[in-house]
DNA sequence: AATACTTGCTAACACCTGTTAGCCTCATTA
DNA sequence: TAATGAGGCTAACAGGTGTTAGCAAGTATT
């Protein structure tokens, strides 16, 4: 266990509380309460409210496009490629599911330029997923159908992961992710 | 076009800020200024910030439970009645995907006792695709799965419609609940 | 022993929060 | 003509908001 700095732990309490409560409805003194300090002390280990909130958001979305890098090595057909890009991706979202609530709910409430910044990067992220579908099309492997409305919803069924994933769960993130990308793939019919 | 009283706009107003900036960041002032009045003019009209909520949270739970009932008219297998279902549910999510989408994301401002009733009635829904999983599963037309899981990633697609529908687009609502019932039931591959 | 860093405090700031009281005006109805 | 109700106003309330200034104690480093 390694020990952590009180801003790794004040962190670590907002991002509970944010996904608790919503960004907007946590107070700076309610944060405090939960380490059982004051409100301004908060202040000599962070910048501002909205920096926990940077931190988190932009802290999630690298390990996303981390968990990338393992997805353009697979060197499958489309499907094993999009088995893959479903199985990392849930290997991130399941590792921490609070910042992973609080990535995919409160990015909203980033200012200037932090938003612009993060929307960039979210379209950058989703058009890698078109490719796949687009690729996966073109070559017969899939079914012809609208490529955006298609990222949409294989991403909107992952990122629901984080709601009722739970790590004491008999199934491991890869497993989630495999059965998940399987449902995609093949459906619910037999 | 019927006039609308007062008390409609605030409401409408009202979830098109809950949309765009979140129930706990929306602020009574910033509700009046849309409307051209001021913040203690809205209290002629409503009882409180909370009551809005409220009404959207139970009108949209309304209308869910409403659409069911042609859900439960449908004597094809399971495969059609999961079609049917996502076909009746889309379409609630589309009429008015503003609120829908305060529906989704700001119930949990909701206070006691209307957050656990409002929890009842969403436990009382998904039990209801469950029902048609497990039937599914039964009669050998589903593949075996965690029904659960299913429900859930199933559920989550749905319920994405109302980040990307766009009624000036050019698929109708059931066009929409009949595509994605197919990506659900047939998945991706040829 | 001197220095710097970490961690926390109290007090206070300027402003925003939902909401109430009391009053006024205008259009519709009795 | 009188009465009613819808719609809106100003002023104010009690409390909450994020944040800063200035200070103090303890711990680790030089």
């Amino acid at each position: 266990m390694v020990k952590k700095t009180r801003k790794q732990q004040i962190e670590e309490k907002a991002t509970k509380l944010f996904r608790q409560k919503g960004y907007a409805a946590t107070s700076m003194r309610d944060l405090a309460q939960v380490l059982g300090i004051e409100a301004a002390s908060l202040y000599s280990h962070i910048k501002s409210k909205e920096e926990i909130l940077q931190k988190i958001c932009f802290r999630m979305a690298d390990e996303f496009f981390d968990a990338w890098k393992e997805v353009e090595m697979e060197s499958g057909n489309h499907a094993a490629k999009m088995e893959k890009a479903a199985i990392c991706y849930v290997k991130v979202i399941t590792k921490n599911t609070d910042a992973s609530a609080v990535f995919f709910h409160e990015w909203r409430h980033l200012s200037e330029p932090y938003l612009s910044e993060f929307l960039a990067m979210k379209n950058d992220y989703e058009g890698r997923f078109i490719k796949i579908l687009r690729d996966g099309m073109q070559s017969g492997e899939f079914h012809e159908a609208d490529e955006k409305f298609m990222m949409l919803t294989i991403l909107s069924s992952l990122n629901w992961t984080h709601n009722w994933y739970k790590p004491s769960g008999n199934l491991s993130p890869e497993e989630v992710g495999s059965k998940l990308a399987n449902l995609i793939l093949n459906g619910l019919k037999k």
